[in-house]
DNA sequence: AAGTAGCATTCATGGAATAGAAGTGCTAAT
DNA sequence: ATTAGCACTTCTATTCCATGAATGCTACTT
């Protein structure tokens, strides 16, 4: 479809302007491409044509189109290896073996973040295969507890859990044993129905002051249920780029990163690594995200970088290889 | 030191200023100050020596200098009381007894943040008069566990442990069994070096494998002294205010937020919910901060809010106070 | 047929000039 | 002590250039 000519004024256009971030000249090109300027335009008007490149106005020089970029990452770009030094500082976090999984995730994508200058973001939670292996109630005080629970796959999370008053310490003992036998084994995202329909009833039969104990541990134990957590770092990082030079598009960046709904959606599935360049995303035609899914040991979610539409793909796409990689080693 | 006219008219201009974020005349003002432009002019001359008021350009209106902002809260504004729908908002999270404290002043510090339109910040940390009142390990695969600490006053953490391989049950038992013994009623910030000087020599006594057990369970349990976490919600709201309104404005503010030594010394003691006002904050002369100490229950940390110099420093003060007052009864 | 030189054309950029609006400070009168 | 009035200053927006950097196209060359 290309000559192997277009191609080549293609790449060096988009690497031109990701480097610059100015629009490219056919002079700029010429001594690169070992034809005069005049050659050069007329092929250019033959890349516009196809809709690879724009002009910002009339008489500007070229900036790559979406279609370009993707033509570029699709079929120019050479996928790059992930430089040594970047390499370190990402293995040492993933070879901190007293880290928990999702902290480790959390870790390296603020790396990454740092390292390309652009927004990384972690769309984190258990996932709804995590069973209940124990639950742990420690009292801290007269009236109050602290209910924890550990999954099969290693998460831990812990709520309070009001004692109300005139309540035996043998009663909430009991409760406790019911609960617990119950509820080992349940999947996170059927345990508040396990409280209702199996431990309720027993609780109603067993134990005196039921209907209070009742519900202090329901509200604790009901919304353990996995939910996504958001993390995002170098939210700076982007908007530092020349691009956003002026306040309202600064503004308007913000405020999607700020719309939870936004970057929810963000959510990728299937394998690999995949690229949404400016239009083709849903958060804002001026940005270029690159995404891929993981799962390991009842974590799962998206990890997924935010860069300028002249982002460095070859870059970001290593890194985010590396470390999904990493995650299927942990 | 300042006549009674001279108090209401920087009342006035303080007040105007805040609402219309434009430069206040002597004209606009005239009306409500029962007395013509000129009389005022004479009398915004008289703050301007003093230091209460600033012009922008040499024929500009007036408006208030840090001084002035710090006179007004100190001797002017009157302190307001919450309105009914914003303290329903608040309460409702306070009232919820499965919420961890952290949680619970983390969310509350949003809910601020989208009724002001300012930042808000949560610097917590566990305190140091946490002790341990149980360690919890939990196998969750054949080389692998979750070591989990709970303190005296009800803060959870976890950490993953990776048991080497050539190493028997009962020595992972012994060995957890040495280090529970000796760690309970440890303060946090001492359970490093607890390890290191009362737990290992016993370890080498008495188990086998000691040396690279003992690795493992140091490195998951040596990073629990307390951190200060930080948690920032509504960092755009700030940014959409009208004074910033050029690029390189927002980009000074946001590489201060990305600055973790900078948030971190937003850290505050002593009672109170105190006010710093342009230049009197070490953050920025562009905006005011406000913020508060708090302690409760082994979770200590500031609350700060962030809003631009002219922000409503009555509701502000109004929203910490009541937070703080609700941290206490909690 | 492909490449190129040359030129008219277009548009962005930045500076200078201008006019109007919004305020102030000061003087003189009340 | 207050105020009316006016000269003065600066901001803002607009217009008008001149310049420079590109392009597209035509006509010429290889």
């Amino acid at each position: 479809m290309l000559t192997g000519r277009q191609e080549k004024l293609l790449k060096l256009i988009v690497e031109n302007y990701i480097k610059t971030v100015k629009p490219v000249s056919s002079k700029a090109l010429s001594s690169k491409l070992k034809c005069s300027s005049a050659t050069i335009r007329n092929e250019m008007a033959a890349l516009e044509n196809l809709g690879f490149i724009e002009k910002t106005h009339i008489s500007s020089g070229r900036v790559p189109s979406d279609l370009g970029y993707r033509y570029y990452v699709d079929n120019i770009m050479v996928p790059r290896e992930l430089n040594g030094e970047d390499m370190l500082k990402l293995k040492q976090i993933f070879s901190n073996n007293a880290l928990v999984l999702s902290d480790a995730i959390n870790k390296s994508m603020e790396i990454v973040s740092e390292l390309t200058n652009y927004t990384a973001i972690v769309l984190g939670s258990s996932s709804s295969d995590n069973k209940i292996a124990k639950i742990e109630v420690v009292p801290i005080a007269d009236n109050k507890m602290i209910a924890i629970i550990i999954t099969d796959k290693g998460h831990v999370e812990n709520r309070n859990v009001s004692i109300p008053n005139n309540v035996s310490k043998s009663e909430v003992k009991q409760t406790i044993d019911i609960i617990s036998k119950l509820i080992v084994g349940v999947p996170l995202n059927e345990v508040s129905s396990v409280l209702e329909f199996e431990v309720k009833p027993v609780i109603d039969r067993y134990v005196k002051e039921h209907e209070a104990l009742y519900n202090a541990f329901y509200s604790a134990f009901s919304d353990f249920a996995p939910k996504p957590n958001i993390r995002m770092s170098g939210t700076t990082n982007l908007l530092m780029s020349p691009e956003f030079d002026d306040a309202s598009k600064i503004r308007k960046i913000l405020n999607k990163f700020d719309d939870k709904d936004i970057i929810r959606n963000i959510k990728e599935d299937g394998d690999g690594v995949k690229t949404y360049i400016g239009s083709e995303n849903n958060i804002d035609e001026d940005i270029s995200v690159i995404k891929t899914y993981f799962y390991k040991d009842g974590e799962e979610g998206t990890i997924a970088l935010i860069g300028p539409k002249r982002m460095e793909y070859d870059k970001a796409e290593a890194l985010l290889n590396y470390i999904k990689e990493n995650i299927g080693k942990e």
